[in-house]
DNA sequence: GGCTATAAATAACG
DNA sequence: CGTTATTTATAGCC
């Protein structure tokens, strides 16, 4: 707009960026940067047409999102890789990796291929006592069938298979890469989650934290380019 | 720095935030915004000592990621939302709605609530079947005696059931939030998979597209505040 | 990938 | 939440 008056403010001033320690000041500050954030993603999906999804955590815990076209979809998109495991780009290294630790697997693999045979029938089973007719498999459950209650129970249930697999998971490739590693036998994994690896998401030793040239403190934040 | 040549570069110039036509250009845009984008959230963590997380899907569709602490575990915050329904701040309007959803539920849940107890038992069945003797339920199947490919089809068995559930979820909401919408049978949903309601997020009429004061196109990005 | 001039974001204040 | 003085991000080049 037009300066009425000159001079009046002190105009921005140089923060160091640590964690702020004014309450008040953090409040507004958070607040402002995150609508840039959001701003800025929302020019980088229009500009280059691509799909983003931001979540935050407030201080206060409360969680804000971003997502074009959808902050779900595009979980899922990531959390579902592209099953296309031979693509075109410099992704050998990769998949030397992979395939390495595959290698290692075929001996546990060998040992309990049967289980797979049974896995399918007790599925069927499943599927039976699920009463549906014309399903095949245990995931086909009706869900048209089940009521809200039934849902919830469902989803809590995916939740803990999925923090069991991602535990178990995380411990397997530990095991098997490492030195025998600390096992606390079939109990909870000391240091949380680590990554689905078991979902084809970063295997510990394949995607390293690529710090982007001098922007970010590499120690702090994951990426994976 | 310093300069020592003066007006040799044409300096920054003001673009559109409309898609960029050449390709190249396009590429190179994408990286540098990319980066930028990652930087002002790892500078917002810093300062206000919040978690992030961020993916990007680049024009050639490979996945970028950010998160601090890790785009996996605020997913996980993000998709299972803390269940103290009664927060402090206003969300009265969110709960009433959500209520009165369930109340609508009411009926289909009392039809099929003996459904749950049949869950439970098929639950232990399946967990015998699963040929473990401590757990309790089925989903804490033993997961340290499965082999490579066993959890990948327990992979492949959840995404399908996720998909299964949102799927029918939102028709459920469909069926009785409006007309009796064009049901197509249990068949797949024409519109994609639609939120996960069942799971908690985002209740159609109940978070509105809020735009960030000027900030940003509200018409073709969504967010959750 | 680096440089520079300029546009845009934002810290401090009202 | 609006203004202003600055810092920061980045478009156009090499």
């Amino acid at each position: 707009m037009i300066m009425i008056k000159r001079k009046c403010s002190s105009g921005r001033q140089k923060i160091p960026i640590e964690k702020i320690p004014k309450k008040s000041h953090l409040q507004v500050t958070f607040s402002k940067r995150r609508s840039g954030l959001f701003k800025k993603a929302s020019e980088l999906c229009t500009l280059c047409g691509v799909e983003i999804a931001i979540i935050v955590f407030s201080p206060a815990d409360k969680a804000f999102s971003f997502g074009h076209p959808e902050v779900e979809s595009i979980i899922d998109s990531y959390l579902t890789p592209n099953s296309s495991l031979e693509s075109s780009s410099g992704h050998q290294l990769v998949e030397v990796h992979r395939n390495a630790n595959i290698g290692n697997l075929n001996m546990q693999l060998t040992q309990i291929l049967n289980q797979l045979e049974i896995e399918k029938k007790q599925g069927e089973e499943l599927d039976r006592v699920w009463k549906t007719r014309q399903s095949k498999f245990w995931w086909e459950i009706p869900v048209p069938q089940l009521g809200l209650h039934e849902l919830q129970h469902l989803m809590f249930s995916m939740e803990e298979l999925k923090k069991n697999v991602a535990k178990y998971a995380t411990q397997m490739l530990m095991d098997q890469n490492n030195v025998p590693a600390p096992v606390n036998g079939p109990g909870p994994a000391p240091n949380g989650f680590g990554p689905f690896d078991a979902f084809g998401h970063k295997p510990p030793q394949i995607y390293a934290n690529v710090n982007s040239s001098t922007l970010i403190n590499p120690s702090a934040f994951n990426f994976r380019y």
